[in-house]
DNA sequence: GAACTAATAT
DNA sequence: AATATTAGTT
């Protein structure tokens, strides 16, 4: 079998960084054989696996606990999906970023998942050099808090191993025109046009910090730890640990997250009393359990 | 005054 | 829309 021999991965070739360890995945294939080849690729590189053979499946962990993955490899032809909509949906649900693996060698069909919200897009089959790399992609955009100012730091943990050397993960913009794709790489984006005049000497420009997944991520970590009690900026920023992080940034994005959060609770709201229904009516047929002599 | 958060500004 | 900043409350 071609399978056992993938599965021969040199783990010699894992000693150059310790990186992929403990990078959360969620592995959605329907073909259980190729499930557990590509799952048992990941965990020799360090990665924690989670896994689902259906599109529902996978929705329901990322319903419970997206927070918990950091990463999705997804096949795109599910029973119970189409290829597209497995996308949409998943990027409803989290904010990690999507690979998408798949044999169909389609140019219009690759092109149409990256520009549902793919990072990548494998072409089956998948080897190892496929997958060692991907955890860079939950770095896809670095952390940059560099700024001055730095006050007194007594606590540090080990948690972030963020590095802003030149982790260089192409984004496929998701904002290009779609009936024109020709090979147009940019390599370069030096926008040099800006006109403006910094009249201050002492105008550094002030850079808006960027929440991207990785530091949301941290951020949620941090949230089921202190718990709803204490889920205080201050409180929220010691457990994050992030150099640099003011108590403000905390406060500005717990808001939004709060505001995200009731929104969703309200949307829920429909459904559940749909949902309700349905329990009232079995409860009422069990109701008839306790009838004595 | 410090911390929190709702409201507002960029 | 996302983030920063202000302002009002505890």
């Amino acid at each position: 079998m071609t399978c056992e021999q993938v599965l021969s991965v040199d783990v010699t070739e894992n000693n150059a960084g310790s990186f992929p360890i403990g990078v959360r995945i969620l592995v959605v294939e329907s073909d259980p054989t190729c499930l557990r080849i590509v799952s048992k690729m990941l965990q020799v590189f360090g990665y924690e696996v989670k896994t689902a053979t259906r599109a529902t499946d996978a929705m329901h962990i990322l319903r419970e606990k997206e927070d918990e993955i950091n990463l999705i490899l997804t096949e795109t032809h599910l029973p119970d999906m189409d290829q597209y909509e497995i996308l949409e949906t998943v990027g409803e649900l989290s904010s990690s970023p999507i690979v998408v693996f798949s044999a169909d060698n389609n140019e219009s069909t690759i092109l149409g998942c990256l520009f549902k919200g793919a990072e990548l897009y494998l072409v089956k089959p998948v080897i190892k050099n496929d997958v060692k790399n991907l955890w860079q992609l939950t770095y896809r955009t670095k952390l940059k808090t560099a700024v001055s100012g730095e006050g007194s730091n007594t606590f540090h943990g080990g948690s972030a191993e963020q590095n802003t050397s030149s982790l260089t993960v192409g984004n496929p913009a998701s904002t290009m025109g779609m009936t024109d794709q020709k090979g147009k790489r940019k390599e370069l984006e030096e926008t040099d046009n800006d006109h403006e005049y910094i009249d201050n000497l002492t105008a550094p420009k002030k850079s808006k910090l960027v929440w991207t997944n990785e530091l949301h991520n941290i951020f949620l970590q941090a949230l089921r730890i202190v718990g709803v009690d204490g889920a205080h900026p201050k409180k929220i920023l010691q457990h994050m640990n992030v150099p640099g992080l003011k108590k403000e940034n905390v406060s500005s994005h717990l808001q939004k997250y709060r505001l995200y959060l009731k929104r969703e609770q309200d949307g829920m709201q429909k459904t559940a009393v749909l949902h309700q229904h349905l329990i009232h009516k079995e409860g009422s047929l069990n109701t008839q359990t306790r009838n004595s002599s």
